[in-house]
DNA sequence: GTCTATAGATTGATAGAC
DNA sequence: GTCTATCAATCTATAGAC
């Protein structure tokens, strides 16, 4: 290696030009420029355009991953302890809390967000299913959880609720600090305590509504 | 011409691929294949792929914007009519609504949903530009009507929820019939007047939410 | 491990015959 | 309007010198 390790150099630029530029529309020789190495060093490295994008998420997905898979299992032990039903908003906090402040505390992490929102509405499904592969325990566990924390609500309409909820998480995660034009009155840009808040009240309701 | 009209021949396979594939990972060779016309006919049509996507957003959002705009401007004019505020849930079906039922009698519109969805959280400017052009007068008035309906709640809040319900609707119109695994215990795939309502429970408690 | 040079395939776009 | 043929640019990946 000759700078601070070129196998990291890549990684950063690879984890903000796929999210900011798309997978696809990124290029080796556009990478390797930003990341100021050599453009035989992704394949020398990683083997392949694909498999550095593997690496990316790998790198980031299964820390964070645990992390959320621990705080899930308190929030279920906990109620078990209690006797109570696990809260809706204690599961969803456990999901989110832990992406944002992860986010902050990783250096260059903050571009890993757009990543995972744009991983999420990915169509190609090789990308998709690079993501999924990390993903789907979670998402399974955090599906059963919210079943026994909203035993009034049948499977399917918890799944579709779920789905809901993830779709406005991505969406937010894809927009972090892209917004060109704000409406009148508008004030922040985004605070990530406040937009935690502001998010968990929206999803927890929409976890939480009566059905028609 | 020889075969039925083959400008429709290429929006039709353009919408189907943009959406199933994405843009920058579809090529002009494999969409007139698809679409059973020459190689040479999306430039002789349109000029170049990028007025193809552009052609494609425009033949389905003009006559759904008009529709959309013209519902939310009935719900305006029906509560200040009756001296009442709108209600969140009606300002919410004025837009979605339209959608679904567009995208359900118009032929072969259904493959419209997942484009539009990607287009959301698409990183690429270019791309985005084209389909916000479109659609960011309407998000606007969206916005306002929100602001009437819901006075209780700040400018700032109303954005964001906004931005999470927008989220929850693209996330859904991207993955129009793409789920590989359902959890055990989840029933239907999605039947269109049963997912809306599912939909309109969720954001509709969203929007209306308390503050914590 | 890093570099240059290049192979081999694919891309969007176009010129020109019909 | 449709077609074939092709250009020029770009891409990922690799071989081989250092």
């Amino acid at each position: 290696m000759s700078r601070a390790d070129t196998k990291e150099r890549i990684l950063d630029a690879a984890e903000r030009l796929f999210g900011a530029e798309g997978f696809h529309n990124t290029s080796l020789r556009g990478l390797t420029s930003a990341a100021g190495v050599n453009l035989a060093a992704v394949n020398y490295h990683f083997g392949s355009k694909e498999a550095l994008l593997e690496a990316v998420f790998e790198r980031r997905l299964v820390p964070l991953n645990r992390v959320r898979r621990e705080r899930l299992e308190a929030v279920r032990e906990a109620a078990r302890r209690d006797r109570v039903l696990p809260g809706a908003a204690d599961v969803l906090r456990a999901f989110i809390e832990p992406t944002l402040h992860f986010c902050k505390m990783e250096p260059g992490a903050e571009s890993f967000l757009p990543l995972v929102g744009r991983a999420l509405a990915e169509p190609d499904d090789t990308i998709r299913k690079i993501f999924l592969r990390h993903m789907e325990p979670l998402f399974l566990l955090l599906y059963e959880t919210l079943c026994e924390a909203l035993p009034r609500l049948s499977r399917t309409q918890i799944f579709w609720r779920l789905h809901f909820t993830i779709g406005a998480m991505g969406h937010t995660m894809c927009m972090n600090g892209r917004f060109k034009i704000l409406p009148p009155g508008v004030e922040t840009p985004s605070d990530a305590a406040f937009l935690t808040q502001v998010l968990l009240d929206y999803i927890v309701a929409g976890m939480e509504a009566p059905c028609a």
